[in-house]
DNA sequence: GTATTAACTGGCCGGCCGGTCAATAATCGC
DNA sequence: GCGATTATTGACCGGCCGGCCAGTTAATAC
């Protein structure tokens, strides 16, 4: 058999627990979720999440920290396969961010409750992605390809806050009237947006 | 003096117990807020807040509610007394709503909480008000002022939730390299939505 | 092999949680 | 005025909270 029943792993047991923690804090949110129930989702003892984390806070920053390496480095992989900077390319990214959120809803949730923490640390790894992001922008405008009086950070700011709060706010607008798909939306958007960015006459 | 020590004015004590609701729930959320904290922040006992609103979860649904209907009637006011559709309008109007956020972060919040908790209700009175929007964009539109190969609805729910997530997320964005001020932002912003939105030749 | 370390368990703790209840005091209908 | 109603209090409840601790078992170092 692939596992024997007695075998310890430290190492499966802590990602077993962050596991766990990641799913029913991202639902619930750090302070409806108890240790009892972290417990029993990891499949482990209350004392053993002390002893690896110490905390119930210090999980949460644990699971943070993961899932935002994580985000970075799926994004640090989109940004680096993309090509020369021009306004086509600029609409892939935009898609291909937003259909990464659609992909991973669990992401947008865990950006919203750090939000609303007032937790910084989600912005400072984002901040080498968003400072390549407008470096490719700024490429594009000095080659006249998009209109240069705009700041291209943002450029990328605007077109990342709309992904986000498309999908974070899904459950306020979804029944407004007129309103379409996530397809519909994104190509509306993206119609306004980069028209929007085309160089000045 | 304007009040006398023993006076008994119960609509006064249900609003005192729901403004410490509305300051404690939005800054913290409803799990983390107890009902000791309520009680002492609105200077009554706990039992009273139970037998004006029933339960912790009650109170919160007052408190939203409450903070809806204000939210509301404000942004209504609003639209009303903007005059004929065209593209300066639009762009008073995008800045009319940041300003309203800017001032309010406290309804930023509100909704980052309801959309954490899925609740469709702050949407509902916002029905209204978008409709109103977009029947507002598609007068411009048919006038041949804004383009007409996108979604009304679409319109102003991306100018909704650029604003929107710009406060929401500001810890998020705040430190991010090039990033400028709220004014700076909002300049940049209604440059490309607006000149997005201008009719195609 | 054996001592040391680390993983892991179960039971327990003080404290606070949301909520209840009986008693009291102010207000209101008449 | 006076009885019914309702606002308000403080004492109290069972239960669960996060965390601790003593003890046991597996892995590791030598």
């Amino acid at each position: 058999m692939t596992n024997q029943t007695t075998t310890r792993d430290p190492e499966q047991t802590r990602l077993r627990i962050m596991e766990a923690g990641a799913e029913l804090f991202v639902e619930h949110g750090f302070s409806s979720v108890t240790m009892s129930q972290l417990a029993k989702s990891a499949g482990v003892t209350k004392s053993l999440i002390h002893h690896h984390f110490g905390s119930k806070e210090r999980l949460w920053e644990a699971v943070k920290e993961r899932a935002f390496e994580r985000y970075f480095s799926t994004q640090m992989a989109m940004l680096e396969e993309a090509g020369e900077p021009d306004a086509a390319l600029l609409g892939a990214s935009v898609e291909a961010y937003f259909r990464f959120l659609q992909a991973n809803p669990e992401v947008v949730r865990l950006f919203a409750w750090t939000h609303l923490e007032g937790d910084t640390s989600c912005g400072e790894l984002d901040a080498q992605l968003v400072g390549a992001g407008a470096e490719w922008v700024r490429q594009a405008q000095q080659r006249g390809l998009l209109r240069d009086d705009v700041n291209p950070t943002h450029v990328i700011a605007t077109f990342v806050m709309t992904c986000t709060q498309w999908f974070e706010a899904k459950c306020h607008h979804q029944h407004w009237p007129g309103m379409g798909s996530d397809d519909a939306f994104l190509e509306d958007f993206l119609r306004i947006f980069l028209e929007g960015l085309l160089p000045r006459r």
